[in-house]
DNA sequence: ATGAAAGCGCTAACAC
DNA sequence: GTGTTAGCGCTTTCAT
């Protein structure tokens, strides 16, 4: 395993000086001819490549745009898989990151103050905790922190989706509808509950505060809320998860339980990650355009790194929401008779 | 905006030398305990978190390990899953990392070079074209180029999974089956073309030259292969693609010409990547654990990172193949009598 | 117990 | 047209 070749090495082997490399890699003018073109042989004979890192701690530009993640589960990769495609033709480089300690709280900062300034542009912070400004490079928010902030940020309307869930349940019939509420700290989770008590109230159906559970958008804080809910004397005959894993979930305890979906209990969740069709029976759910959310941060962020980020499309502080739409597939049915 | 804050600023603040910070951050000793005190709390007032760049660049080791793809696509995000997975618990970072040019060939060595020695320790290569060993770190491979490597491999058991999906079609009493292969330069592709080919012949059916088309494993290419083949005057009555995102290809074509799946063509693919559930009619394919693959990859790494690498579970260059099954959808039915 | 200084690979001024 | 020098943020001897 030999070591990386450095600009050194090049320039040893070219026989001129370290700066006269950088220059020819970087297509400065002031070189002779001759001098780049064999600089730039023995490059190509080397497969010498800069180092990101060296070069980024010198330049302040490094052309790359970080997006960070506190795990890499199926809402974020979505997100990467349009990070990737909105990026595709600029001449950017996209580095993901996830670091250890992704469990405490304000991971962000620590992730941003670990990369920023000298390997990444800018960054776009997926379901962050946390958005202060303290960035030292430009940021965008993907699913944020309630809460007000200087920070551009991309969402889908949580509380129309939510509504369009619920109605959906409503509309075949369902009153005792229960809620999974995801992670406290963010605002789609507090408009998806929001948006749930609205559809219930505006069909004259009273919320009530036992079926309404907290899942932290995780699939086993799910299957325990759900088993406490299938638990109660009055049972509810349908659940709306605020998003697909912890949907999966409550799949998770009816199978145990021995309760059938859609039979005996309706569920429907929300994201629509790829991986909702094919759970048994396949899941109905508030569909996100999850791609789109990292697309449109991606250009968000390119507008605030290069094009002076004023009179481009929209000048306030960049705020896109983008719409939901109702997947049906096959959790949901009218409920049973009760007799 | 404001500046990163740098070890340079805790230490002008905490009124003691940058040296003195680095040692209390890192935890060495001969540091007077409260002065490690005194310190951590700027740090923590300030935010500080030091610059994986810098660090990188003077210690050699970063405590980080890269997935270097060449695209966001289904599949590498599910390795990236699977390694994400592998690398919970651990105290390393995961930086996945994509650049502008990987069309042209030889990305993962320009990545390579990037990124070695000074922002990664080890990288898992997804899918690499080229695995020479020149590479500065350890290096484990996803489903690599054809041929021999030093570097330790990881990939499922192509050639049977291939006669997995092609018996499948057998079974169902198809004879004409055409099949679209995936990038020449990998070994998987190679594999279940030879696959593909040995199922018919076992089946005493003679493979037809004019049904095997390559489509590169994207989707825009079985599209245009797929018209050709169905074109055809005694066209397939099924097709096994070499991956899903080519049989989705094939879903494409069929759709827009008129052909119907599964009745007039069925449709096997390979992968199961989670989007394969929901195409219509869903994709009957063989399945890849392709997390598993990538978890697989982060552990071969890290026993080359840490462990020595002798004696861990298998002393050879660490050569990980991991079993296929078939994942019967509504792609594939019986041909029609063609009377 | 603490600080000064060198150096990791590279680029940007500035000299020659 | 090319080389010398300084310095990006940090860790690590080596003095003090």
């Amino acid at each position: 395993m030999r070591r990386r070749v450095t600009i050194t090495d090049v320039a040893q082997e070219a026989g001129v000086s370290v700066a006269t490399v950088s220059k020819v890699i970087n297509g400065r003018d002031g070189i002779a001819a001759g001098t780049a073109a064999h600089v730039q042989q023995v490059v190509e004979r080397l497969g010498y490549e800069s180092s990101l890192v060296a070069r980024g701690m010198r330049s302040q530009r490094t052309h790359a745009v970080g997006v960070l993640v506190a795990e890499f589960e199926p809402f974020s990769t979505e997100i990467l898989k349009g990070a990737g495609a909105a990026l595709a033709g600029t001449d950017y480089a996209l580095l993901a990151y996830t670091g250890g300690g992704a469990g405490r709280a304000g991971w962000e900062r620590r992730y941003l103050s670990r990369l920023s300034g000298t390997l990444i542009d800018g960054a776009v912070l997926v379901t962050p905790t946390v958005v202060d400004p303290v960035a030292g490079v430009p940021v965008v928010a993907v699913d944020p922190h309630a809460g007000p902030g200087a920070t551009p940020t991309v969402d889908s309307d949580n509380l129309e989706g939510a509504m369009l869930g619920v109605r959906h349940l409503l509309g075949l019939g369902h009153r005792r509808i229960g809620f999974l509420g995801g992670r406290r700290d963010l605002e789609s989770s507090a408009l998806r509950e929001a948006g749930y008590v609205q559809a219930l109230i505006d069909a004259g159906v009273t919320p009530d505060p036992a079926l309404l559970h907290v899942a932290e958008y995780r699939r086993d804080a799910a299957y325990e809320a759900t088993a406490a809910m299938l638990a109660l004397p009055d049972p509810p005959t349908a659940v709306f998860a605020a998003n697909d894993v912890s949907a999966m979930g409550i799949l998770d305890a009816a199978g145990r339980l021995g309760v059938r979906v859609p039979d005996d209990l309706s569920v429907v969740g929300f994201d629509d990650i790829p991986e909702s069709a094919s759970t048994t029976p396949p899941l109905t759910t508030v569909r996100q355009e999850i791609q789109q959310l990292g697309a449109v941060a991606v250009r968000l962020l390119l507008d605030l790194l290069d094009g002076s980020g004023v009179g481009a499309a929209g000048d306030a502080p960049g705020h896109v929401r983008l719409p939901t739409s109702l997947v049906v597939r096959g959790s949901t049915a009218a409920p049973r008779r009760t007799a």
